[in-house]
DNA sequence: GTCTATATGGAGATAGAC
DNA sequence: GTCTATCTCCATATAGAC
């Protein structure tokens, strides 16, 4: 019984920590190990190896390294697309306000997860047509949905005068994710060449927020 | 005589094509495949096929792969870095139109090397402080002046009132290259996602150059 | 499901003739 | 300087015992 009782614990504990089962460690480690080193820089071994598991076990989850790469790359756009949607579509706030928090979602997801920026910059350069592929396979099209919704809510407030009429939707759109992601990626290089250390680094990313959103503002005010 | 008139003449249109001799094609070669396919993407033999050389010229000529990228690599920096310092330096004209300069001259040589994006996102988020290294080795540290000089304009632009005063240079500075050199990245992607053609797109890149220089006037004007 | 051992192929790099 | 042939290593992937 109590013996019970403590394995279950002790099961629910990792579960917490790095996952229950093999293949939820694989997917853990596959991820920071694809996200660091890329497609072609990740080792197999390296993977099975932060997920203290035999190599085989990759192959006999996810078949191949492609598809294991595959897999995360989708779950991890799956994880993103929720939490911009549910910015947008809160009802009684106002567009500069949900400029503010998407600024603060964006730059908060790709601080919490360093990597994660150059995943995106690196598969997403390397062959379009196949991310777009893997992007529109994600649980019914997801991602698809943000476009429209984005782009009706900036001509919404274009109409009623709170943004300026030269703005372009999407330009809009790509330029919030240019000033919130780009940062992260060359983290490394801008805190060399500004000779700061980490600690100044996080401040600086962390004030980036406001004064990213504020960037935003300022240039779409009409 | 005239023979030798004609393989002169022969020698120079080949020079102008892609180099006279194989370390050049090499280099050429080498440029496109590792823009592409980054440090570990690319393939000697490929880069030798595209050259068409022998794949034991590259490593007569360059030693080894790294060897080869890290040419490639400060070639490239070497390349951009004084087109930037000209715009700067370049007394009796506004900082407003500096600024409108400078993103005009990163847009296009973004668009004319579709690549180079990839390549600058790439290796520097994957290892920052060889990059770092790598940039410093070249010619007296030529971007090394960049930054001092961007800052103080910047700095001065505050002071006489032509630019907001909360406004940090470093965060200009990273605010105009993010949304210069970030949706090239994404082109396709984008390209693919607004579901519109090859010339569509150039144009929308091409607009960028007007919209990017406003919305950054706009942000930071006071 | 998990392991060990191994097959298989492909990559960078070099030797050595010309 | 340029070529062919080859070495060596290592990564993905699988076979097969447990």
């Amino acid at each position: 019984m109590s013996e019970n009782e403590s394995k279950e614990q002790k099961e629910k504990d990792m579960k917490i920590e790095k996952g229950n089962n093999t293949e939820e460690k694989i997917l853990a480690s596959a991820k920071r190990i694809f996200f660091q080193k890329g497609l072609k820089g990740a080792r197999m071994q390296e993977i099975a190896d932060d997920a203290e598991v035999n190599k085989a076990m990759l192959h006999y989850y996810f078949r191949s390294k492609e598809r294991l790469f595959e897999k995360v790359f989708q779950d991890s756009i799956a994880n993103v697309t929720p939490r911009v949607t549910e910015v947008f579509l809160e009802e009684s706030v106002s567009f500069q306000v949900k400029i503010g928090r998407l600024v603060g979602l964006l730059v908060d997801l790709f601080a919490e997860e360093p990597f994660l920026s150059n995943f995106f910059a690196n598969e997403l350069a390397r062959n379009p047509d196949k991310i777009f592929d893997l992007v529109l396979d994600i649980e019914g099209g997801a991602i698809g949905q943000i476009i429209p919704i984005l782009n009706q809510q900036i001509l919404e407030a274009i109409e009623v005068g709170k943004v300026k009429s030269t703005i372009r939707p999407a330009e809009l759109m790509l330029n919030i994710f240019s000033l919130c992601l780009l940062p992260m990626l060359s983290k490394g290089l801008v805190q060399r060449t500004l000779g700061i250390d980490d600690n100044h680094m996080d401040r600086f990313m962390q004030k980036r927020k406001r004064t990213v959103t504020q960037f935003v503002l300022d240039a779409i005010r009409p």
